[in-house]
DNA sequence: GGTAGACCTGGACGC
DNA sequence: GCGTCCAGGTCTACC
């Protein structure tokens, strides 16, 4: 076993990171009965299959990896779950902007504005794709076929990772959507995964990207699959939080706040949100709607 | 720039 | 068990 403590940057609330999104039903993620650990089944580059377990801890996490990790492999190890809780992001901005809105009178408090994410945006932009068009039953149920599909599995037994870019880009379109059930997303998945694999696209380097939040959007865009919804969605997972990932929960959400129940579009949700500015999907996203869903 | 219709899947419902 | 309807974003063609 291995095992290290990770400090975050201040103010930092673990629960507030894995409940920021439901990612945290989205396999390998998983979460034990408590809530209080986050287990994640990854493949390293070395090609080993490894579990994080993460928990809260004084000032940040502390991480748990069964086996012994090679200096490299911690390395990789500490480099991911950093990315993937947002441990050294700074939301004081957000916050200073948040001051005196009663509606967002708990983020500092919640340490809110972090979203889980995967350790590599390519599976991020997959979940993303999955969650278009469907209800968010069968965005798992899709995740789970794929990984049980195409997922390395550990030795033991235990845990699944994501498919890599070239597993998936070594089956078909036709496969995805018959085994996996994908639908009409599968040549999307499928082309992605193929680009990705030859080097043609390097969507891991969009973690680091200094392009204006305009331009990477646009980038986002001509992903095959990816439209404005998906495009703000991961945006807000790169932490450029500009936009609002406009769905139908967006809009009912905007539509009980200030429409009376009735009907609005996207245009008018964007407006209700225009002042927020470069924290537009914070705002959105943290705010404590006064209608609860059902 | 805006809009209509097609794209898939699985659950709910009526018969 | 079968058929129909519905929910959910993106893409394309068209105006």
């Amino acid at each position: 076993m291995t095992s290290f403590d990770l400090q975050a940057r201040q103010p930092f609330n673990f629960n507030s990171v894995i409940n920021s999104h439901g990612w945290i039903q989205l396999a390998p993620f998983r979460a034990d009965v408590s809530g209080r650990m986050l287990f994640y089944t990854d493949r390293l580059t070395n090609g080993r299959l490894v579990e994080y377990r993460v928990t809260e801890t004084r000032g940040g996490v502390h991480v748990e990896v069964p086996g012994r990790l090679g200096k490299a492999e911690k390395a990789e190890v500490i480099q991911k779950i950093t990315w993937m809780l947002g441990l050294d992001m700074d939301f004081t901005s957000f916050y200073k902007a948040a001051r005196g809105e009663p509606k967002l009178r708990h983020a500092r408090r919640l340490a809110h504005g972090r979203v889980l994410r995967s350790p590599s945006f390519f599976e991020d932009v997959v979940k993303t794709i999955l969650t278009t068009n469907t209800l968010w039953a069968s965005t798992i149920r899709m995740n789970q076929n794929l990984i049980e599909a195409f997922g390395a599995s550990a030795d033991d037994g235990k845990g699944q990772a994501f498919p890599t870019p070239e597993e998936l880009a070594s089956t078909s379109a036709a496969v995805l959507r018959k085994k996996v059930r994908v639908g009409y997303r599968a040549p999307s998945i499928h082309e992605l995964a193929r680009r990705v694999a030859k080097g043609k696209l390097d969507l891991e380097s969009y973690k680091t990207s200094t392009l204006p939040t305009l331009e990477l959007r646009n980038e986002l865009l001509k992903i095959r699959g990816i439209g404005p919804y998906a495009a703000a969605n991961l945006l807000m997972i790169l932490g450029r939080p500009d936009f609002i990932p406009i769905d139908t929960y967006a809009m009912k959400m905007v539509s009980h706040e200030w429409h009376g129940g009735r009907p609005v579009t996207a245009k008018q949700v964007e407006r209700a949100f225009r002042k927020w500015g470069e924290h537009k999907g914070l705002a959105f996203w943290f705010w404590d709607w006064k209608y609860d869903g059902g």
